[in-house]
DNA sequence: GCGCGTGATATTTTT
DNA sequence: TATCACGCGC
């Protein structure tokens, strides 16, 4: 245990104060993995906690791939059964074990979010109502909140607050119907069916509470109300409760995750001990600085003051150019340069707001030379030809998965249409569609040709299903695309036939490169971890430039960082502009995005954008008023450009002070703030008013008394 | 049952 | 620009 002689006196005593709920407010680079890593090993090594009574919840299943190989280097052991995972990744495992308690087979599948949008549109079609009267995805996302406000489908009814959801209601109570014939559980299942099965059977949930003495949460202020349910069910037996979170980086509000779990903690859990880290130990100061006067204006926050000893650093540099092509330009000569400093590709990030920003950079980066991996975007996984394979993987896995027989009886075409689907779904009645099938004679209305196809799906199915009990998912595969000319059908659009060919070698390559690593080969083994991966889980470790969404760069660290597109309505997002938090919102994603920088910070922003095909006009970010020119260089090319110059001006305007400045910072002049004077030393703000370039306050020294200011010539530095 | 043309629509972020 | 639902004609 020599690392904990390396820990700060707040971290070693995060790592320490074992018993009870601790919350700890980890700021930006403070070394919260390595609180909790320290922590877990503390526990089986100290205080000899046996492995298997720990849990710890991750945000991503890369994180929690991470945090167990650094415990077990930290204990230089292998294999040590403590429990970590997403939440997601952890209801699975409860819920294959407690299947039979919620009225579903162990061998449940999961339905990712297409699959389940596939449902919702064919229960919509199923009701002859049109697709764009009633959009599935609102449909589903009106079903979720339901799932997640643990409201059961009978009850939605009495929840809808009009016709239309009403019209939803109905929905939900048909979708509930066809998940649990299918036997699948949707990725809200995976975590609302825990807390489900916790409440109506209180001996399991007293099982796992007394199992985990020790609870652990990283990313708390990410999470929503029914995984804090789930958190406080797991703890409820021992009390021993430990989140670590940054209410400065919760960014996924949007999602239903709560900065209240993080703001009540204390009050729900009487006991709390609150630790604070403040010593960033990844950033230098400018980027700090920058970073910490940028979050400074958001006011929901319960407020720190992030420092650094790692020096100064250099400037953040900002680029503003005069479209997206120039800007993805400037953005390739940037990391040119920083590769000809010395800098390695693997070390710079390139982010963005919207995936679609990742185009013209791409094409920069192509032209350039660069090798780059992006994540996100157009998902691997949700490309019409791997969506077919997958399908019929499914449906061979779980020959109940009716959304997946849809999906795949027809493709490629077999002569199978609408009206046989019809006539098959009116055959099975309330049976599942696959296995009704297998029934001989149901199929009387349908004609003899059709008939026969259909018998020859069935029996494909079957007997891949007899073969996927022992073989790999690898192997399954192979024989699906051979019997069903997979390829020689994709060849028949020239089109696309050569990317999409290679998708599917990259599926198995995918599916080869599982059956020889991981511990369970089989198909549903497969599934079950494609199912639960994540965009940034695919993030591999590769000399490229990683491009990806301020979102995904959550927890990472680079010495280099590049944010493009700084325009009002992207960064801020217009759908932001309504509503004050989501605006905040906003300003934390910036916020996460820069303080991911160790070295180098570079803002890029583009007068001019291509949007739909029309090139639409941006102004600059307001956040960039934000962020204190001294520690920014506006690069020279900048000045080059229209949009440069027109910028200058009113940079220019905001380095004097004036009227505008004032009017920015005026909210940071309140009664009761804390600043620092270079000659008084820290103080104490008694009295405000005026306002603008008028504005006095009043400031109490415990050295030096009260003294008044000019606000505009105030020279105070902002505490908190 | 299938293919094709047309017009509407999308880009916010995702476990 | 790229994709997709829809409807028509074969």
């Amino acid at each position: 245990m020599s690392g904990l002689r390396e820990l700060n006196p707040p971290q070693r005593k995060a790592v320490m104060a074992t018993e009870g709920h601790v919350l700890v407010l980890a700021g930006a680079g403070s070394g919260k993995t390595r609180v909790l890593t320290e922590r877990i090993a503390y526990l089986i090594e100290k205080i000899r906690v046996s492995p298997a009574r720990i849990l710890a919840f991750t945000f991503t299943n890369k994180a929690a791939g991470e945090m167990r190989s650094r415990v077990e280097r930290l204990l230089a052991r292998k294999d040590l059964p403590f429990w970590v995972g997403t939440f997601h990744a952890t209801g699975v495992r409860i819920l294959r074990r407690e299947a039979k308690h919620i009225g579903f087979g162990n061998n449940f599948a999961i339905f990712d979010e297409d699959d389940s949008l596939s449902l919702v549109r064919d229960i919509v079609k199923g009701k002859e109502w049109r697709l764009d009267e009633h959009p599935p995805s609102l449909i589903r996302n009106r079903i979720s909140r339901w799932k997640n406000a643990l409201v059961p489908p009978g009850e939605a009814l009495k929840h809808a607050r009009d016709t239309v959801e009403e019209l939803h209601a109905q929905v939900y109570q048909r979708y509930s119907g066809e998940l649990q014939k299918c036997n699948a559980l949707d990725f809200d299942d995976l975590i609302t069916r825990v807390v489900e099965l916790f409440t109506v059977h209180p001996k399991v949930k007293e099982r796992y509470a007394r199992q985990f003495r020790y609870v652990l949460v990283d990313e708390f202020q990410d999470t929503n109300a029914i995984q804090m349910v789930m958190i406080d069910a797991l703890a409820s037996q021992h009390g021993n409760l430990f989140v670590v979170g940054d209410d400065d980086q919760a960014i996924y509000g949007w999602r239903g995750a709560t900065v209240e779990n993080i703001l009540q903690f204390d009050r729900v859990y009487d006991d709390t001990v609150t630790v604070r880290l403040e010593e960033n130990y990844r950033s230098t100061n400018r980027v700090l600085k920058a970073a910490n006067e940028l979050i400074a204006y958001n006011k929901g926050r319960k407020g720190k003051n992030l420092w650094s000893s790692k020096g100064e650093g250099e400037c953040l540099q900002l680029f503003f150019a005069d479209d997206e092509i120039e800007e993805a330009r400037s953005v390739r000569e940037t990391i040119i340069d920083l590769i000809r400093s010395g800098f390695k590709r693997s070390e710079i990030a390139l982010l963005y707001r919207t995936h679609a920003q990742s185009r013209a950079l791409e094409s920069a980066l192509r032209h350039g030379g660069l090798p780059y991996q992006i994540i996100g975007g157009v998902r691997f996984y949700e490309r019409r030809e791997i969506k077919d394979l997958l399908g019929y993987l499914k449906l061979v896995n779980n020959p109940r998965d009716d959304v997946n027989f849809r999906r795949v009886v027809n493709v490629p075409r077999r002569g199978i249409g609408k009206v046989t689907l019809e006539r098959i779904e009116k055959a099975a009645g309330t049976a599942s569609l696959s296995l009704s099938l297998r029934k001989k004679g149901g199929l009387t209305e349908v004609p003899k040709l059709q008939r026969e196809r259909v018998e020859e799906f069935t029996k494909l199915i079957a007997t891949l299903e007899l073969m996927a009990r022992k073989a790999t998912a690898h192997d399954v595969l192979v024989e699906i695309i051979d019997r069903t000319g997979y390829r020689e059908y994709l060849q028949e659009d020239p089109k696309t036939a050569q990317t999409r060919l290679e998708n599917v070698e990259e599926l198995l390559v995918e599916t080869h490169r599982f059956a020889l690593t991981a511990k369970d080969p089989r198909l549903a083994s497969f599934l079950e971890e494609i199912a639960l991966i994540s965009d940034i889980d695919t993030l591999k470790a590769e000399e490229t430039v990683a491009l990806m969404t301020l979102h995904n760069s959550k927890g990472l660290e680079y010495r280099a960082v590049l944010i493009t597109g700084l325009e009002d309505g992207l960064l801020p997002h217009y759908s932001s502009f309504e509503d004050d938090e989501e605006l905040e919102e906003e300003r934390r994603l910036l916020y996460v995005g820069m303080t991911r920088a160790k070295e180098r910070l570079f803002l890029f922003s583009s007068a001019n954008r291509l949007r739909f095909g029309n090139w639409t006009g941006n102004k600059p970010s307001r956040f960039l008023d934000e962020i204190p020119m001294e520690h920014v260089e506006v690069t020279s090319e900048s000045r080059m450009t229209r949009a440069g110059q027109e910028l200058f001006k009113s940079i220019d305007a905001r380095s004097a002070p004036q009227e505008q400045e004032i009017v920015v910072q005026s909210k940071r002049f309140y009664v009761g703030a804390d600043v620092l004077h270079p000659t008084y030393g820290q103080g104490t703000i008694r009295k405000v008013e005026g306002s603008g370039r008028d504005m006095r306050v009043t400031v109490y020294f415990p050295g030096a008394g009260e003294k008044k200011f000019l606000a505009l010539y105030a020279p105070f530095q902002f505490l908190r």
